[in-house]
DNA sequence: TATTATTGTAACATATTGATACAATGAAAA
DNA sequence: TTTTCATTGTATCAATATGTTACAATAATA
């Protein structure tokens, strides 16, 4: 049990954090030719939730993002952006909460403060799969990847915080060179074509795809080539984050 | 006197409002071949701010941010975006509040809600210069135009809070139709270069900028000519929101 | 009526992106 | 070992978009 659990649990009056105020944190991961959303589960409640939290009093906004995020992926110093702050009074839904923490066999009073109004400040992070160590919080029974073409029922409006998330990403990847963030170190033309057709959800022209991304100059072909398959080698790039002038 | 300076004069504890949360606006304008954004200006003090709010219990944070355009500006059905949401310690700054809340004769204590910390949700307006009917608020002298080339020294982080609403305008243009919100009903072609040569810092080739904006298809000639200069009248145009396929 | 500055647009040059083609090649099959 | 095969890297050309120059049209002014 760790150690964020005792807090809440004991902590009835969310005494040390802002008040009101929570992170939603989407957290992408991309394997098999599939964008992945890093999801919480609460056994027995057919409840699923965005990975989240709250802020220390004398924490930055983006300090608990970070913390959220290594909390459930055990990764620091990875890509991390705000995109939206949720703030609808018609997020404002006690009922899954108060299932959730009933299957716990913990009934909260009608003014426990987790049951109060929260506005919800959204960020998006983008992982490398193979390096996730997926874990739950102190209410949660597991925390896993799902297919977002294949999205279970998400509590309050999370489904709504992945939507735009996912619409923040696709504008993203337009003018910034973010994707390699979903990717191992090393990889190829082809596993960065069909990321971004992932992400995209779109064809794109090879020999302009390639051309594009290599005439950035941001790529550097590494020495040793892919193996695998009964057809010409493809290069192996890793990413160089200053362009060379 | 607006109902809202009694609220907050009266509302020591600042019931009714979410806590620690707060609305920071960027009203832009254009006029003159000058962007413009609408500063509070706390007489005798030093201090300019942008104008801001709190968000009711029971109101939608995008309601409330709609609600503070209104009363600044008597406008609504405003381009009003929400961009981004600061959340740092270091914003914490009482010591300007202090001295504006004294210059008006009222010395807080030090636990008044107004000087706790605030997390502030950003958000950025593009107005019709000339609807505008600058109204400051209940602790401020005036609320005027000022130049984005030539503002003030700033309270708190302000200026960092324009300067990131300028980039998000300057990102918005190039993928989204929003600036002819800046301008007046009817405008001309020149008018709306001008517009965008201010607004991205940058000089534009006139031929490819007019067959660029005539070739989306969002402008509607106006019968009426404009007049005023001895050389041959430019077309006047207004937007169309829709796209005719 | 001539002058002048600016507009609207054509015409061409250059750059970017789309589409097609093909030689190179690494593994598997023959 | 040789042949087959799928895929890669890149060249080539086509289509589109953007940068540049040029010029006739024209509304106020002189």
């Amino acid at each position: 049990m760790d150690s964020e659990f005792k807090k809440q649990e004991l902590n009835v009056t969310g005494e040390g954090y802002l008040p009101g105020l929570a992170i939603d944190a989407v957290i992408f991961g991309f394997h098999e030719n599939e964008l992945k959303v890093l999801l919480l589960t609460y056994k027995n409640t057919g409840f699923f939730a965005l990975p989240g939290g709250f802020i220390y009093e004398n924490e930055d906004v983006n300090e608990a993002a970070r913390r959220v995020l290594f909390h459930r992926t055990g990764l620091k110093d990875i890509f991390l952006e705000q995109f939206y702050t949720f703030g609808d009074k018609s997020r404002h839904d006690v009922e899954p909460l108060k299932t959730i923490m009933g299957a716990r066999g913990f009934i909260p009073k009608d003014d426990h403060w987790l049951l109060g109004r929260f506005v919800s400040i959204g960020y998006y992070a983008l992982v490398d799969f193979t390096k996730v160590n997926p874990a739950p919080d102190s209410i949660s029974d597991s925390c896993d990847w799902f297919n977002l073409t294949d999205l279970p029922n998400l509590m309050q409006d999370h489904g709504n915080i992945i939507s735009k998330a996912l619409d923040t990403l696709r504008l993203d990847l337009d003018h910034k060179l973010i994707g390699f963030n979903l990717l191992p170190e090393i990889f190829t033309m082809g596993d960065l074509q069909s990321l971004y057709e992932t992400i995209l959800n779109k064809k794109l022209i090879r020999a302009a795809f390639q051309r594009k991304m290599l005439s950035m100059g941001v790529l550097e072909r590494v020495a040793k080539k892919w193996t695998g398959g009964a057809h010409k080698a493809p290069y192996l790039y890793k990413f160089v984050s200053e362009k060379k002038a």
